[in-house]
DNA sequence: CGGACAAGCTGA
DNA sequence: CAGCTTGTCCGG
């Protein structure tokens, strides 16, 4: 883009409680290196704020005496990244510079080189992947199988041009960055290559890499598009798979949804029918699913740990190889009844479930209060744990199997290896963290698989769906290894659950129909679109957003949170920006992940 | 957000 | 009434 040098410019400074642009005048010495998107620095009432300019010689503004801009920092993001930027900040109820952030390079980049394609040499490239780029503009859903190798799906597309490719986790990251450079490929990791981005290479990054600059953009890749890591957990609570629908949509080129279970995000955003993989690649790709049955089993003798599983846990560490259980409850219990009068705990000051953490006093679930270990209506002291989580079910494992245990839970930096404790184990268990702390194992088992099937979350199914994507991925021993099998076990009391029974048969796609129809009797997205609204500034917010028609107001629950639910999206999202904030602390999450 | 300035409170 | 706190406004 040639530079027009521009005299003044208009600047989004980088205050989110500030959602304005102010005009400065660009000191000539600077002005060759201004453009929109050029990240500066200006005096604003008093002070100097970062920014990005937004607009060239805008028309003088009236009776206003411009300042100079202090200082040109950098290199930031183009122009339709920023209008794709303003789109985000619509679509989740947003400030604009929050995004920004996330657009922009991490460290001081001073200029871009001339933009050139460099695509990969050798290698091979997916079927499935050419398949979808050969339908050309649109969105392609690809069910792959839970081994599939990422590095092809991105080398299909980097033979044609600029790709971004969206993954979630690190390791996978690192793997297709790894193999198009060794490719020959060039290969930009954001947010580090900011500079080699935006001179037409390859992007390789987790959720915000699809805001990365791509001035040769050819495709848009969304590899695992099923994990809820892709959506912002803070607000704005902004999922990077919707972004590179709409990224790719602007742009007018494909964009490839790719996953062993497709969400029903990705089927209904779709504008050509399915590809998935054979049958026989989907069967061979999935670990089989072995199911244990606990119904028939005596109430609770057995604990956490049936028979066929201790059994099984044994016969692995006995042939050398790992073991990894996945209980997504920390602490020592989770819920606890009183021996001698059956009574659950509780809470004395608000009625809630106590919890046992790591030491020995019980905690309220949802207040702060603690007492000691008794019962609160009989004055009893022997407990029983109904609930055990991560700590308890250490301790009882490593008494039931005689090897170290480690447990593992959230908290800790997740990343594959670099934890001699954690690598060595040769039995681990923890929460969902540990499916990616650990890359391979000789069987995956799921405790108490129901508790994720049951949750009371509306994607619940999803969720359940996507720990047994990984736990087929880690039994077969990581991505793309596939060397020696490993087991994947659940135990449940509902074997004939249908995201058990969609997995056994390597079939996922079996759920969406009825998946969908709950989601529509019940008003939750994508049927409908979601805005939970809380924090202290809440009550005024609500108070201006009035009752808008066609939008659905419940509200506020005990925890001072109002619900909008409307089943037209832009009448609720226009209705959520045309709101001035009021001032205090204000939080927003349009379509969260979990309501509650 | 945070600086500027205006309107209220206190102390002697 | 100086000197300080608290509140409201607005930024180029």
């Amino acid at each position: 883009m040639e530079s027009t040098s521009p005299s003044t410019v208009s600047v989004l400074v980088d205050v989110p409680a500030i959602e304005r642009v102010f005009d400065y005048r660009v000191p000539p010495a600077h002005a060759s290196r201004v453009t929109i998107g050029t990240m500066v620095r200006v005096p604003l009432a008093g002070r100097r704020v970062d920014g990005w300019v937004v607009a060239l010689d805008p028309p003088a503004p009236v009776g206003v005496e411009l300042a100079e801009l202090t200082q040109v920092s950098g290199v930031g993001p183009d122009a339709d990244v920023i209008d794709l930027c303003r789109w985000v900040a619509w679509r989740w109820a947003g400030r604009v510079a929050t995004v920004l952030r996330s657009a922009s390079p991490d460290r001081r980049v001073s200029a871009v080189g001339a933009v050139r394609h460099r695509p990969p040499q050798r290698g091979e490239a997916d079927a499935l992947a050419i398949r979808a780029l050969d339908r050309g503009a649109g969105v392609h859903v690809i069910q792959v199988a839970p081994d599939a190798d990422p590095l092809a799906v991105a080398h299909a597309a980097a033979e044609r041009g600029q790709v971004i490719v969206i993954a979630p986790a690190v390791s996978t990251v690192d793997r297709i960055g790894r193999g198009l450079r060794a490719a020959g490929a060039g290969a930009a990791r954001w947010p580090r290559d900011f500079a080699a981005a935006a001179a037409g290479d390859a992007v390789i990054g987790g959720r915000p890499a699809v805001l990365a600059p791509a001035p040769a953009l050819a495709a848009i890749i969304v590899w695992d598009e099923h994990d809820e890591r892709l959506q912002h957990e803070g607000a704005p609570t902004w999922h990077a798979r919707e972004v590179a629908v709409e990224r790719a949509r602007r742009a007018g080129v494909p964009c490839l949804l790719v996953s062993p279970a497709p969400s029903l995000e990705a089927r209904r955003s779709a504008t050509s029918p399915l590809i998935a993989a054979e049958r026989p690649a989907l069967r061979s790709g999935w670990v089989n699913l072995e199911i244990i049955d606990r119904r028939d089993e005596d109430r609770g003798r057995s604990g956490l740990f049936s028979p066929a599983l201790v059994t099984a846990i044994r016969d692995t560490v006995a042939d050398g190889g790992r073991v990894l259980c996945l209980l997504n409850r920390t602490g020592r219990a989770r819920l606890l009844v009183c021996r001698s009068c059956d009574a659950v705990v509780e809470c004395d000051q608000c009625g809630s479930t106590m919890l046992l953490g790591d030491d020995a006093e019980l905690v309220c679930a949802r207040c702060p209060a603690r007492r000691p270990q008794i019962c609160a209506s009989c004055g009893g002291t022997a407990l029983a744990n109904l609930r055990p989580g991560v700590s308890r079910a250490r301790e009882q494992l490593e008494a039931l199997v005689r090897v170290p245990v480690v447990a593992v839970t959230g908290g800790e930096r997740t990343r594959v290896g670099g934890d001699p404790a954690v690598d060595d184990a040769p039995v681990v268990i923890g929460t969902e963290a540990v499916l990616h702390r650990v890359a391979s194992a000789g069987l995956v088992a799921l405790l108490d698989v129901d508790q994720e099937l049951l949750a009371p979350r509306y994607r619940a199914t999803d969720e359940a769906l996507a720990l047994l994507v990984q736990g087929s991925r880690v039994a077969s021993g990581g991505p793309s290894v596939g060397a020696v099998r490993g087991r994947l076990m659940v135990q449940t009391r509902i074997p004939d659950h249908p995201v058990l029974q969609a997995v056994l048969h390597a079939d996922p796609g079996r759920l969406v129909d009825d998946e969908w129809n709950r989601r529509v009797m019940l008003g939750d997205p994508p049927a409908a679109t979601l805005a939970v609204v809380g924090g202290e500034a809440a009550p005024a917010f609500v108070e201006r957003l009035g009752r808008p028609s066609g939008v659905e107001v419940m509200g506020p629950d005990d925890s001072g949170r109002w619900l909008f639910r409307s089943d037209d999206q832009r009448v609720l999202l226009d209705a959520l920006s045309a709101v001035e904030r009021p001032p205090g602390r204000l939080r927003l999450w349009v379509d969260p992940a979990r309501t509650g």
